[in-house]
DNA sequence: TCAATCCGTATC
DNA sequence: ATACGGATTGAC
């Protein structure tokens, strides 16, 4: 049915259909029979959506499939109505949503409403005279060109990625899996399209996720430039009902087959998937923010091993968890050649706490270090622009080491120490031990403290310092997407640098110890990922492209940024994970809500007896009135699907005897982390 | 003896 | 969630 056409006629005689009513209630989140009356026989086709009565009520569902017979003893309830006998809801992405549901323990119809997008009546409508073509197959494969794999070769393993993503045969066995890291100032836009241009030559189709609409307008215009423009379409939140409609429609009736776009653009009813990537998985955008709180990255992946498909994780930065699919075995490294970071990367040099005083005309300061000062300065009498990147506002920065500002942990269970208020001694987030004898584990200092962000005043002092460039400002939310290749100062948060033709002449990346010293066990990985994502707009050092950074030159992202070695970093970052026992390296739920339902969920879940090694920390006391409290369940990594099956038990027992209180339960809890 | 109410269980 | 059934309680 990958064409949209009527289902085959013996489908439309089957009187029985299992729907999956729309009812978020943990224990009954399964399909349910129904009897299918003649007048529906040819309608109520498998993913259609249907109204039914259920509990005495009259709710929407969506046929799962059509069935010759019930295992339900009693009568059968007829369907009252088919909605729309358009198959929205395909057996593929069926399954997928059941897989997200039972991984991150959420109901089934909670994933459907992000994966399907609201019906718009009208637009089914007007769309629908859709002749069926047949032999007019669906829009000519581009040939794959020769240049496709060209700027691959750039990449360790590029060439036979494209080869293998070209070449493959549509039927079972697992396509090439990637994790790509691109090269400083790489046309990632389209390098992807080359990829779906592959895919499409083998007669596959393509999910892409993005992190935002910048993203999506970039790799957009990519495609429609390597594809042409009715070969893909892109899927965001921000749409509108109708449009949204209308694209989802065009990917479900298999019209076209590349899909680009962000969070839910994952469930994108693509036919004969061939290949699904991701690009910077690192960005907090791809966790979804609505329950069971999936992350775009393991959804994708998840998908590509129900549909035995390839899937390429690709960005400037890497995160551990992309380093773990390439350590177990799972995916490739796709790594630029040595020669090719020696020709593209920028010069990348750390500034120390030497401070250069310089004086504008009215005889302001502006402290800033040496280095930096300098590589402004030429890059502006090159006439090139000068990237500064900025912490976004609103970070607070964690307690850490008064001396060395290395992160403070706690000495139990490793995880972030916080201070309620001024006076309070510091305790773990994590398991509430207060750490009343603390000691830094780096250089043995007694004291922590919290960092402060003085962003602000450097930034205004180097307008001063160079009062003759003009200043321009890339900040949430107002990002400028381009600047022109002149010089000015661009200053911009992490992920809104606007694009310059050429690359910045220089970028300075400060309060470096500030980002590294956030709460939360990402703090290193994020900190490089931003430097990447700037460092990567610069010229490369043969044209003069100079990056600072300051920051002590012994630190793992300061030296993987130097070398230009995500990889390297993300290996250390994975090892640190396993002695830690953090993901991505063991399994991590969160449970929050009151301390009784918290309590009562750990009880008869059993969640302490589902698999070998589990491990309860907390509670901790959470939210401003302290009003509940969060546990923590860890697990060894092949445990969690036994701790998930668990608390969905649990959680579906709670629910079937009312209880009061709901729990939150989060897998790998993004924020915590 | 019958109704009103409570609790537990199923929801096709 | 609702809806139903069986047990329980209370008043004639």
């Amino acid at each position: 049915m990958s064409e949209g056409q009527p289902a085959p006629a013996e489908v439309t005689t089957l009187p029985v259909a299992a729907v999956l009513v729309d009812m978020p209630l943990p224990h009954l989140d399964k399909p349910f029979d129904y009897a299918v009356p003649d007048s529906m026989l040819g309608t109520a086709v498998p993913g259609s959506r249907v109204r039914v009565r259920f509990a005495g009520r009259l709710v929407d569902g969506f046929v799962l499939e059509r069935r010759a017979g019930s295992d339900h003893p009693g009568r059968l309830a007829a369907l009252v109505r088919v909605t729309s006998p358009e198959p929205v809801l395909t057996p593929e992405v069926a399954a997928l949503c059941r897989a997200v549901a039972d991984r991150w323990v959420g109901s089934c119809s909670d994933v459907l409403r992000l994966a399907v997008p609201a019906r718009h009546a009208r637009v089914e409508k007007a769309e629908q005279p859709e002749p069926p073509q047949v032999g007019a197959a669906s829009p000519a494969a581009p040939p794959v060109s020769a240049a496709d794999a060209t700027a691959w070769q750039a990449y360790q393993g590029g060439t036979e990625l494209v080869g293998a993503l070209a070449g493959r045969r549509a039927g079972p066995g697992a396509g090439p899996r990637a994790v790509w890291t691109a090269a400083p100032g790489e046309d990632w836009p389209a390098r992807w399209a080359e990829l779906a241009a592959a895919t499409l030559f083998a007669g596959q189709g393509t999910v892409l996720v993005v992190p935002d609409q910048h993203d999506l307008a970039r790799v957009s215009a990519a495609m429609r430039t390597r594809l042409g423009p009715e070969s893909f379409v892109s899927l965001s939140a921000d749409l509108g009902p109708a449009e949204r409609y209308r694209r989802f429609l065009s990917v479900s009736r298999g019209q076209v087959r590349v899909v680009v776009g962000t969070r839910a653009a994952c469930y994108a009813p693509v036919a004969d998937l061939g290949l699904v990537g991701i690009w910077d998985d690192g960005d907090d955008l791809h966790c979804e923010p609505h329950a069971p709180y999936p992350h775009s990255r393991d959804v994708l992946l998840l998908r590509a091993h129900l549909a035995q498909c390839a899937a390429v994780v690709g960005g400037w930065a890497r995160t551990a968890e992309g380093q773990r699919l390439v350590s177990r075995g799972w995916a490739r490294d796709v790594v630029p050649h040595r020669e090719a970071l020696r020709a593209r990367a920028p010069r990348v040099v750390t500034a120390d706490d030497d401070v250069a005083v310089a004086r504008d005309s009215a005889g302001a300061a502006a402290r800033l270090p040496h280095v930096a000062f300098t590589a402004v300065r030429e890059a502006l009498a090159r006439d090139e622009p000068v990237l500064v990147q900025v912490p976004r506002r609103g970070y607070r920065a964690g307690l850490s080491c008064a001396s060395c500002r290395a992160p403070a942990r706690c000495p139990v269970c490793s995880g972030s120490l916080q201070q309620a208020s001024s006076h309070a001694l510091p305790a773990c987030g994590w398991c509430g031990r207060p750490a009343a004898d603390w000691t830094c584990s780096r250089c043995g200092s007694q004291r922590c403290r919290y960092a402060v962000l003085g962003t602000a005043r450097t930034v205004e002092e180097l307008g001063r310092a160079f009062p003759q460039v003009p200043v321009r400002q890339s900040v949430s939310p107002h990002v400028l997407a381009a600047v022109p290749g002149e010089a000015s100062l661009v200053v911009a948060t992490p992920g809104a640098e606007p694009a310059t033709a050429a690359g910045y002449g220089a970028c300075l990346l400060l309060d470096a110890w500030l980002l590294l010293g956030m709460p939360g066990l990402r703090a290193g990985e994020e900190t490089l990922r931003r430097w990447l994502g700037a460092a990567a707009q610069v010229r490369p050092s043969g044209s003069g492209g100079t990056v600072v950074v300051s920051a002590d030159p012994s630190v793992r992202q300061v030296q993987a940024l130097v070398r230009w070695d995500p990889q390297w970093a993300a290996a250390r970052e994975l090892e640190e994970r396993q002695e830690l026992r953090f993901p991505p390296a063991a399994a991590l739920v969160s449970l929050t809500g009151t301390a009784a339902a918290v309590a009562e969920l750990v009880e008869v879940s059993e969640v302490e007896r589902s698999t070998p090694g589990v491990e309860l920390l907390g509670p901790v006391v959470t939210g401003e009135a302290g009003e509940s409290e969060r546990m923590l369940v860890r697990a060894p990594l092949a445990g969690l699907s036994a701790v998930a099956a668990a608390l969905r038990g649990g959680q579906g027992m709670r629910s079937a005897r009312k209880a009061r209180d709901a729990v939150r339960v989060q897998v790998d809890p993004y924020d915590l982390l």
